[in-house]
Order: structure tokens, then sequence, then C-alpha cells
RNA sequence: GGCCCCGUCGUCUAGCCCGGCCUAGGACAGCGGCUUUUCAAGCCGUCAACACGGGUUCAAAUCCCGUCGGGGUCACCA
């Protein structure tokens, strides 16, 4: 049936989707799918993006963190028609700018009675919140003692500089329904008494978005799930105010393999740390979205940016789904294969460097054959470094690898192989093959048990780059160098 | 604890809305094999699921009820 076509209210521009992330928490991967979803619904359906960021909440406009959040947007390949950075009609697109806007409804709400001040501190109500949460109470907790101030005397204490809190009351929380895209009829409640309005007029989030998705002309909103008690208050703060409501689309939650929400325990889980691992954003952006939707003509793989109308003929699943991360090192290892060896070596280059393997400016040519070997075996970026000792540095060799160095027969293969190679100037793919053979008619040994001897001799693993092709990068000498080193090392231990 | 959401192979899912074509299909992982230049990749094969219990019906993964289980949320900050 594939996902309900939107309701166009806004003429003929297609249907606007709204995105509002938070700049902090730093964006996660939850985040990071709705937004996903946002983009390949407006690029299926045509239409425009709006990014509006909220970032009046907790550390105040900080510019920062939303350039950063910008950015990982960016990065994984999301672009937006109005936003913070594009401008657009319905400038600011920051919730920190648009303070004013928040004002008047707030007003409205306490004159129609369908909010009060708090006059709490927010110790106060951290104190209450805590004490609830122990007495696990069975009732919902409503009657505030702020509730019962009358109006007047509310405003007057308000009026004289008093600091408040602005809260729904809590006959104005009951459940309310919401025809979501994703979930079809769902019913959600707002939390007893809500919060609305801090004492510096941010607005938390439901608010902002009752009033912001009007006047942005908002048709369809993406949200991650655990925003859905957000939704509830601005489906209530909407209707008191007799606003409508963009149809709601709330992207089903992520998981670990313990069925917790996928998040901090489970490690890396925000944009920002993917990317410093150097996942391929692609292969990040396809893994997030096959997560809960399945192609049409059954692709696994799929770059999410030719999507296009085919995104429209499948549905999003609303079940949470377990973040794999073999999944994930699969898919990104594949895109990765597909990248041609300049491209990568600009990416790689800075964990190179980081990681004290090459100086700035080193030698590109060398750099480039260096990761063409290496293109087959990385889930990201970042593990070039396992690499990198092999081509910039002293092979490490496991002791668990060295037991098998200690063998005689290994003796007789490094000892073959390093006097053959010591006679030579210069070691390409061919050399490599025939000395191989020549190495294995001297010793008798399996070509298999050679090769696994030479790789552990240069490259100092079992498992990694081929040896035929790490040798003929390494060159004769470094090659004769590494397995003299391998025979000393035999001996030590 | 209140409220909300969710429940098909280990994982992602197809099927569910419109009951029969489902002895439940695919992919990934796992396992086995082939590629005999090793690890990986690739190819082939194989294992494996409708949470449970009632109902409705000639017929239920599909509809209804209940139970159980998991998760989310209950100001901000973390």
């Amino acid at each position: 049936m594939g996902i309900p076509r939107p309701m166009n209210t806004s003429g003929s521009d297609g249907v606007r989707v709204g995105i509002a992330p938070v700049v902090t928490p730093p964006i996660a991967v939850s985040g990071l799918r709705a937004a996903l979803f946002a983009w390949l619904y407006v690029r299926a359906h045509g239409g425009t993006l709006v990014l509006r960021v909220a970032d009046a909440q907790g550390p105040r406009i900080r510019d920062e963190l939303t350039s950063l959040l910008l950015e990982n947007l960016r990065w994984i390949g999301i672009d937006w028609q109005e936003g913070p950075d594009v401008g657009g009609p319905h400038a600011p697109y920051l919730t920190s700018r648009r303070v004013d806007h928040y004002r008047d409804g707030a007003q409205r709400l306490l004159d129609d009675g369908i909010a009060f001040r708090c006059f709490c501190t927010p110790e106060e109500i951290e104190a209450r919140a805590q004490k609830e949460k122990r007495g696990r109470s069975s009732q919902k907790p409503t009657g505030h003692r702020c509730a019962s101030i009358s109006a007047a005397e509310a405003e007057r204490r308000a009026r004289a500089g008093a600091r408040t809190f602005v809260r729904l009351r809590g006959d104005a929380c009951g459940r309310v329904a919401s025809d979501d895209v994703v979930r079809g009829r769902i019913f959600v409640e707002p939390p007893a008494e809500a919060f609305l309005v801090d004492p510096d007029g941010a607005p938390f989030d439901g608010f902002a978005s009752a009033i912001d998705e009007v006047t942005m002309r908002i048709d369809v909103s993406f949200r991650d799930d655990e925003s859905m008690p957000e939704t509830a208050v601005q489906i209530r703060v909407a209707r008191a105010l007799g606003l409508s409501v963009p149809r709601i689309a709330h992207v089903g939650e992520i998981v670990g393999p313990d069925g917790a929400r996928f998040g901090k325990r489970h490690g890396a889980a925000t944009a920002q740390s993917f990317r410093r691992l150097g996942y391929h954003p692609r292969a990040l952006a396809n893994f997030l979205v096959a997560l809960s939707w399945s192609h049409p003509d059954g692709l696994e793989r799929f770059d999410p940016a030719t999507l296009d109308r085919d995104f429209a003929r499948s549905p999003i699943r609303r079940e949470p789904a377990v973040f794999d991360f073999k999944a994930l090192n699969r898919i990104s290892a594949q895109t990765i294969r597909e990248e041609s060896p300049d491209f990568l070596l600009d990416r790689v280059y800075p964990y190179l460097l980081e990681g004290g393997f090459i100086d700035e400016g080193g030698d590109r040519a060398r750099l480039r054959e260096v990761v063409a070997v290496c293109r087959e075996h990385l889930s990201c970026l970042s593990e070039i470094v396992k690499y990198a000792d092999i081509f910039f540095g002293e092979t490490f060799i496991e002791v668990k690898e060295r037991k098998l160095l200690k063998r005689e027969s290994s003796r007789q293969i490094l000892v073959a192989f390093r006097e053959r190679v010591e006679r030579m100037s210069d070691l390409d793919a061919e050399g490599f093959r025939r000395t191989i053979t020549e190495v294995q008619g001297a010793t008798r040994a399996t070509r298999e048990t050679v090769l696994l001897t030479l790789r552990v001799a240069l490259t100092g693993q079992t498992a990694g780059p081929d040896v035929s092709d790490v040798a003929p990068v390494l060159g004769p000498r470094a090659c004769a160098e590494k397995v003299e080193r391998a025979l000393h090392l035999a001996h030590q231990s």
C-alpha cells in the first residue's frame, strides 16, 4: 500500500515537509533516520524540506552546535530548501530566534485558562519529580499547587518579575488521536501538566512545534518516536489555539542487541561518531533507511539519493529495529570497495597523519598503492591504522603468530625467500609469484604454508591485505628487512 | 506505577489493511562446500520464525479478546 499520500494544503509547489532536530544532545542515528525519511519523502512526492533547528532548550543559542548539526545532516546526504543557513520565506529557522512568536500563544493559553503559571524553582520541580519516581505514583499527578493560584494573582506576580514556567493544565492533558503517517491512528497523551515555556521564554518542543509548524505551513512533520509525548502537547496546544496540526510521521526507534534504545551504552550512537570513524555516509544512509524500509524491488543495497519515486512504493515499518553493526560494516565495506583509491586516499589521509604514520605532504603515489591494497579490508576508513604499521612502521607480530614462525619449516621458507628477494632490485606481482614458486620448490612446503608464513612475517597478521599485494608495495628491500626481523623475533621468545 | 508504542527465522524484512495461492518467501549473519594464491571477497548449498491462550470462521500469520514479553515517556541538565 505504500506511504499515504500527503495532503497538500499549500498550493502548487508540492508538499512541505518539516524536521526539527534538537541541537543538544548531538543528533544520533534515530534523529538522522527521521531526517532521512523526511528527505526521501520530499524527493518521492516533490516538495520542500523545511529544516527548523530546535536550539532553544539547554545551552541557549550555541552557534557551533547548530553548524555541527547542519554539517552532520549534510554529511549523510540530506539537503533542504528552507533552513537556518539557506533562509526562506519563514525565517528565522532557529527556535531561539523565534521567542516572539511564542509569547502571544502562551499568553492566550494563560488567558483562556488552558495553561497556568508555575512559580516553582527548577530545584523544587526536580525534587518533586524524584519523589514521584520513587513513589511510583499510580495516579496521574495533577492539581499542582501553582495551578490553583488565581489567574489575576499569577499575572500580578509575573509582572512583578517572578520567574515562571508556563504549563498545561491537567484537564487539558487528556489523550488525543493522531493519524500517523507511519503508524496509522495512534492515541497519545501529554505528560501531566506538561511544560510549555520556560522562564526565559524558550519554548519546549511540543509547544514550539504547535506554533512553528502552522506558521511555516508544514504539511507533514517527521520525528523519531521518542517525541510522541511532545506530539500530544502539540496537538493539545494547537487545538486550544484553534490551529491546525500537520500530519505527523513517527519513525520507529532503533534499539541495541539488548532491546534497549540504541544509545550511549552501545557505544557510538551519534552521527558525529560514525563520521569520525570514517563510515561511508552513503552506506550509513543506506543502512539506516533499510532498517525500517525495504526496497520495492528487493534490493538490499541502494543509494538513497537515487530512490526518488521508488521510496513511496514501500511503507516505513513501525516496529523497533535492532542496530546491527555487522550489517552496517558489511554495507560500508562494500561501498568503500567501490570507491577509487584517489577518493579514499584523501579521506584516509587524516587518520594516517593523526596516527603519526606519515608526515604532511607525503608521497602520494605510494599512499595510493597502500590504499589500493587495503581497500578490500576496510569497514570504515579509520581501520586503515590497523594496517598502517605494515607499510609505515615496524611490523608488529602478535605473540600468537610468532609460534608459527618458530617452526623449522617456517625458518626455511623465510630464509629461502630472503635469499631470493635480496638479489632483486624490483618486485612486482609477477616476480612475487615466481619467487613463491621457487621457495615452494626449495622447501617442499605447500603453497598455502609459504603464503601464510610470509603473510605473518610481512604483515604480522593472519587476516588483512593479501601478501601478494603487500609485497610489491613494500619492495624487495623492505621485504628482506621484515623477514630478517621476523627470523630474529622467532628466536627470541 | 500511569500513559503510550511494539511483538514473523539470530538480524533486517515479504505477507497482515482486502482471511484460503503460506507445507510462511527473500536478504544478511551462522554452518557446510567450491574457488585449490593464504585471510577477506565472490559463488553454491543448508539450518532457522508467525510470543502465548482463547474466540469468530469450512478456513487465521492475517479479524476480535485476553495474557505475557520488550521498549519509550513522565520539566531542564546529564
